[in-house]
DNA sequence: ACAAGTATATCGCTTGGTGATATATTGGAT
DNA sequence: ATCCAATATATCACCAAGCGATATACTTGT
């Protein structure tokens, strides 16, 4: 792990949900507009990514190197993830699993004062 | 579940990670202070906040009925999570897990293009 | 011909996290 | 006795991010 990485990582942790799915779409190459049916469809309508959440994310992750532009036919723009983009997803895949796994002891401990109320 | 609480629970979904934390801390009771240096210990350095961002966060939760004063000594103010709040964290808990369950599912199927690069 | 869907792009607003700063008290070291 | 660090809370102002609104343009079906 080269130390430009490293950097990449701890700029984009913690990563809000909209960056984490549109990245975890880009795992396969898509473009824009597909990106924002793909998040919508796979949360089951709960995430909804409007145009300007998109194209603005695809920018700034495109200037850092996280994402490239693979294809361009017609207006379509085709995005997917480099090597870099994969390690600082991976990163925030870790974190979240982590998080996950940090409530959900807590909360194990807890659930007694839970119930009682 | 009533539609008060539902309400809270879209308005506070998703959470920021500092948010998250600072509410699995007070499913104990405890004072401003004390959950800066909780963080700061149970994430093993890598989250720190700072004065502003916890009584900032404290303020709000307390005005939306997350969490409450439950002591006042000396200058502590002891908090502690309510039954609303409660809520509101599982359902982060939840969403969480969810996320990462869902990352960890897209990663295992792309996993053999990153060991090729 | 028209409406709906596809596709990208930009502007400006609001919110949230946070660094900086302020204030006051307490405990330990010199 | 004095001084510094730690404890404890609070506020202000800045910046970044998400996003609604809006604009533009092409395609497809009716």
């Amino acid at each position: 792990m080269d130390e430009m990485t490293q950097k990449l990582i701890s700029d984009y942790l913690p990563m809000s949900e909209q960056s984490f799915l549109l990245l975890l779409c880009l795992t396969e190459p898509r473009h824009g507009y597909g990106i924002m049916q793909m998040v919508l469809e796979q949360s089951r309508g709960r995430v909804s990514l409007g145009p300007s959440t998109v194209y603005t994310i695809l920018y700034k992750m495109e200037q850092d190197g996280l994402i490239e532009v693979v294809k361009e036919v017609d207006r379509r723009k085709v995005y997917s993830i480099t090597y870099a983009g994969r390690q600082v997803l991976q990163a925030e895949a870790d974190r979240v699993t982590e998080l996950a796994r940090y409530a959900h002891q807590v909360l194990a401990q807890n659930s007694t004062a839970v119930t009682l109320l």
